[in-house]
DNA sequence: ATCAATGTTGTGAGCGCTAACAATTGCATC
DNA sequence: GATGCAATTGTTAGCGCTCACAACATTGAT
């Protein structure tokens, strides 16, 4: 820094004044400096910028099952965002989640001095573990975990259950089954409702629940008994890994799909129109959740508001494995 | 850690040296420190210790197409193997690639100061941007890139490709198509190449090659051609989402699969088991890649030797898209 | 008892930057 | 031309840590 500013004639506090915006430095000066700088290639050093400032422009990320297509899109989106607003992101994949792991790593980025952290575990006791980090660091969450509080960008999970169940309700099929996520996590309990709900307001009593473990594997043992009960004249299940599965299942067993029994899932991954037969399915996006997150994180970092959490509506979408009630 | 010295009766350099393992520190006064420390619930300030050591414990990952299967199971291995080690992992996935998107990514880990890039782009192109900067900061590759300079850990892709082909050949198929990724991907290339190479060593001409851009779209489309055309006996498919494409278009004209047509995809993303009917692949261990990666990475970053770039060795997975050829 | 060699601890400087304050300049006004 | 005020620039200190070196114990050999 020194070396821009002899370059540029001008002291060493006048080039971090031109580098950080502020408003009294004359245009020829700013102009002098910015040509130093980009002549010597001079880059600011991060460190000593944030062990004076005490902020690190690092955001980190905490999650788990990173690799499965929802959590992955949310941090494409999240990663998206931060870096255009000029931060880092840091990230931390949980293996297993325990409380211990999770402490870990929040350990991490307590470490790292990170200014935020977006938390995508959508396990509930996840936030009792929380609960006394944030207050030395903002956190927001992605999709609820079990406190308003710390809520930053949700889909709405139960309404795009409903949209699924209320399709398949006006359909006119009767007997519809769920094969749910594991009943612990957050969301997987948002669609049982969702499916609940929709039934009940139909007037029909919700009774087949089926919990899954959202692995096509899970999908096919299921869809495998499912097919050979043929009490179901329609099942919604709650993501299309697990529809998969299913799908396979009926097919092997015989059962046509959709003309003995309808399935819709959830997710639309861009394989699910690809699904023998080509899957109805609820569509969320997550790039924009992760997005959305960060805009929230970066209000409450920088203005110190707390915004509002955002809400991402789900979409259904129509394909192939729907179709009217045959009985 | 003034106040930890002051607690512990001793001076700020001597925390020092226990936080750093110094080995002249005598044992009564490490314990009563490390008391202190816990005591006070310290934790070193990282933006002060980079300041010093020039060194910022973060491994900075580039990657493209981040949410696909791949990559991200290889961003998971890399970032367990680098947390493990005590290094931060910051994440730039690129939405496009071009040379400037490239050098924007680039820049953003200069500017934060990584001590360490692992690069997963596998276009080609990449190498030419990234030479130059190799000087500044170490780097590694996952995959080929060009250049085995950069060369970090790989899959044998080529010998994935002749492994799928090879099975097919013993089955009696000889007329054997290749569906490929887009050619300007290095996987693709490889896969392409052992597809020919396992042919040519078979004495059959490879003719039937056909050009993919790895979407189940994309396998749909070219299957429903192949499908009509009727004159391959066997379909090598370069990944497993353009593989349920093309199942699904055989599908639907009534090819049916592997009676009328033999097929292998790559990958081996764990739906695959779930296709209809079960996909026969190539199986490549992602986190494996990710881990072996980050070891070489850390080689180089902490003694200083250029070690050999590991290969990971794909794996048929027969499963039932593949039977003996019917002519 | 003396000395050197070793092990252990303390001291001072400085990494590159920004915040607070001090000093200078330009400009309109009297 | 002198005065005051704002706009612009420079000066100093210090963020929390590690490095190089100095100082002090401790030990064993002479």
């Amino acid at each position: 820094m020194e070396d821009v500013a002899r370059v540029a004639g001008v002291s060493h506090q006048t080039v971090s004044r031109v580098l950080n915006n502020h408003p009294n430095v004359s245009s020829k000066t700013r102009e002098r400096v910015e040509k130093a700088i980009t002549e010597l290639g001079y880059r600011r050093n991060t460190a000593a910028r944030s062990l004076v400032t005490r902020r690190s422009q690092t955001i980190g990320v905490l999650g788990s099952e990173m690799a499965q297509y929802g959590p992955s899109h949310t941090l494409l989106g999240v990663q998206q965002a931060a870096r255009e607003a000029g931060y880092f992101v840091s990230v931390a994949g949980l293996r297993e989640v325990t409380p211990e792991t999770i402490r870990d790593a929040m350990a991490h980025f307590m470490d790292q001095g990170v200014d935020g952290v977006v938390v995508t575990v959508p396990h509930p006791g996840t936030f009792d573990v929380l609960k006394d980090i944030t207050a030395q660091v903002p956190l927001v969450a992605v999709g609820s975990i079990g406190d308003e509080h710390l809520a930053g960008a949700t889909v709405d999970q139960r309404q795009g259950a409903r949209l699924a169940v209320e399709h398949l309700l006006e359909l006119g099929h009767q007997r519809i089954g769920h094969l749910s996520g594991p009943s612990d996590w957050i969301d997987a309990a948002a669609r049982i409702e969702g499916w609940r709900d929709a039934l009940t307001e139909a007037g029909i009593e919700p009774v087949t629940l089926i919990e899954g473990d959202w692995s096509a594997e899970c999908g096919y043992r299921e869809g495998l008994k499912i097919a050979a009960d043929r009490s179901l004249s329609a099942l919604f299940v709650a993501n299309d890994q697990m529809a998969l599965g299913v799908l396979r299942a009926f097919n092997e067993l015989g059962v046509r799909v959709p003309e003995d029994i309808s399935v819709v899932g959830f997710d639309d991954q861009p394989e699910s129109a690809y699904f023998i037969p080509p899957l109805t399915t609820v569509a969320q996006d997550f790039e924009e959740l992760g997005q959305r997150c960060i805009g929230l994180l970066l209000d409450r970092l920088e203005s110190g508001t707390t915004g509002t959490p955002a809400t991402v509506e789900p979409r259904l979408v129509v394909r192939s494995t729907t179709a009217p009630a045959s009985n």
